[in-house]
DNA sequence: GTTCCGCATGAATCGATAG
DNA sequence: ACTATCGATTCATGCGGAA
């Protein structure tokens, strides 16, 4: 096989199959939201929980294969609740693809700021999902100064009571410790995050199952790709890693079963792009 | 043995050994930080870590025979990173107590707001823990009631224009949640919190620390147990459980292996205890 | 009595160096 | 080679002394 990349579409199909017709070695990152697990039929994609594991590592076996040994795999996945319980298969999806040789970098923590209402007896509402990180090797690729972010309430309420006396001496002498410092404050304004990502869900009114929404995709696309590299989504949904690609001024390569969702993303893709070629949108990446 | 429980004290000497004399079905909550896995030597408590889930189960093993039928285990712990990768040990003892039978009920994430800081090249720093609750039966006591806390921004804007008197005033009172002035204004509308803690740890100038601070023990021996109650923590470290549960007129029970922090923890309830006998801010938990 | 700044201090992690 | 130790990096907090 091994026709080359589609690149900037997406492929309506089954994702082992298609995963396995892609070069080796082609994609830079690859960022998904797999279907969750569940039992329930009539499900979009649904897999069932005990065969989760075994449906997903040829999967994961084939995404190693693809990505550039630099690059990076970005998986976004949480288990359910059944029956008062959360299910292990995410735990033994990451040991079964330590045996694929993967190597687990890190667990980041997407805290979701808007999560759903809700009230049970046994739980309080879940406000957080898993983004797994692995590499193929320990030598891998991070652009960590992109995300430097501003700092802190820290800083911000310290600075506030600053009284105005004290920013203008700050001005007129530097020599003096305090003014000093007082700059030092006012010019150091941009830390490193944390592996905490505080983001808000998007929410479609269209009834659809809410994904990720495209702060999460560009987060992680600006962090492990540079412009012009590729990435690939193969549980595509509605198209919210593409956007994030497109704005960002990479390659898109995505995979999408459902017609359903595979027409949302085209939509979504052509708006993003009429958007930008309206010179709306457009933001100098990284 | 089974000599009764040596309530409101602190027992030095090893965890497993302990609890094996302590009664059956005899303890409410059982919340600990036991020491993280660690490979250099000459660390307090240090456990390899291909040794951490065997020495663990049975400590487990034992909890779950002395945990009521209707109480709780929570558990707070975060694999390292070594080597460029995320142990995997914690997930093990996951897996390896549902296979002792516990109900692996929920996953709560502590975010840490101020995290330790550092930058590597190949991760970020990490701001969470986990903070995992077991039970022994579907059906468990939770007071989810007593959690609830002010909706919204406003209220967290609020809370900081608090004076420090204020605050300090609140902290004895409750424990850690809201007290008497700030619960006037915060009346308005209350909501449920999710399984994502937000809390600062706690560093002390000198001494020792505490792994974790009084708040997150607080916010669980609030929702799983009542007043009179009985709280364990297997691994007491600097008595941070046993603050906790005074401060909420709980009972404690507690073990640690090392002398050290064993008079360190009788010194901060010492410390504690009299505190509350000057009869300063007393008020009756929940 | 306040408010406010300066400083020390962390359940960290990696890479380099030394044994 | 493999293990143990050290230095460099980094930032939100509490506390103490100063204003």
């Amino acid at each position: 096989m091994n026709m080359g990349l589609p690149i900037d579409k997406i492929v309506l199909g089954d994702a082992y199959d298609n995963l396995r017709s892609f070069p080796s070695n082609s994609v830079d990152l690859v960022v998904t939201s797999p279907p969750y697990a569940d039992n329930r039929k009539n499900t979009y994609q649904g897999v069932p929980i005990d065969k989760y594991v075994e449906w997903f590592l040829p999967i994961s076996g084939e995404i190693k294969r693809i990505l550039k040994p630099k690059g990076s795999f970005v998986l976004n996945i949480k288990e359910r609740a059944v029956d008062g319980e959360r299910q292990t298969y995410v735990l033994e999806l990451i040991l079964g693809m330590k045996r694929q040789n993967w190597l687990w970098v890190e667990e980041y923590v997407w805290h979701k700021k808007n999560c759903y209402p809700g009230k049970w007896p046994n739980r309080f509402r879940d406000a957080w999902e898993r983004c797994l990180h692995f590499t193929v090797q320990k030598d891998f690729t991070m652009h960590q100064d992109r995300l430097m972010q501003p700092v802190g309430d820290w800083a911000e309420s310290r600075l506030k009571k600053l009284s105005a006396t004290d920013k203008v001496r700050d001005e007129s002498r530097v020599g003096s410790g305090f003014g000093k410092n007082v700059s030092n404050w006012v010019n150091r304004q941009m830390v490193y995050p944390t592996n905490v990502l505080h983001m808000a869900t998007e929410s479609y009114n269209r009834g659809h199952s809410a994904s990720f929404p495209v702060s999460l995709p560009s987060w992680f696309i600006k962090l492990f790709t540079d412009p012009g590299e590729i990435v690939l989504d193969p549980f595509m949904g509605s198209g919210t890693t593409a956007i994030a690609a497109i704005r960002l001024q990479r390659h898109y390569v995505g995979i999408e079963l459902s017609p359903n969702y595979y027409n949302l993303a085209l939509k979504a893709i052509d708006k993003e792009i009429s958007s930008c070629q309206r010179g709306l949108d457009i933001e100098l990446a990284p």
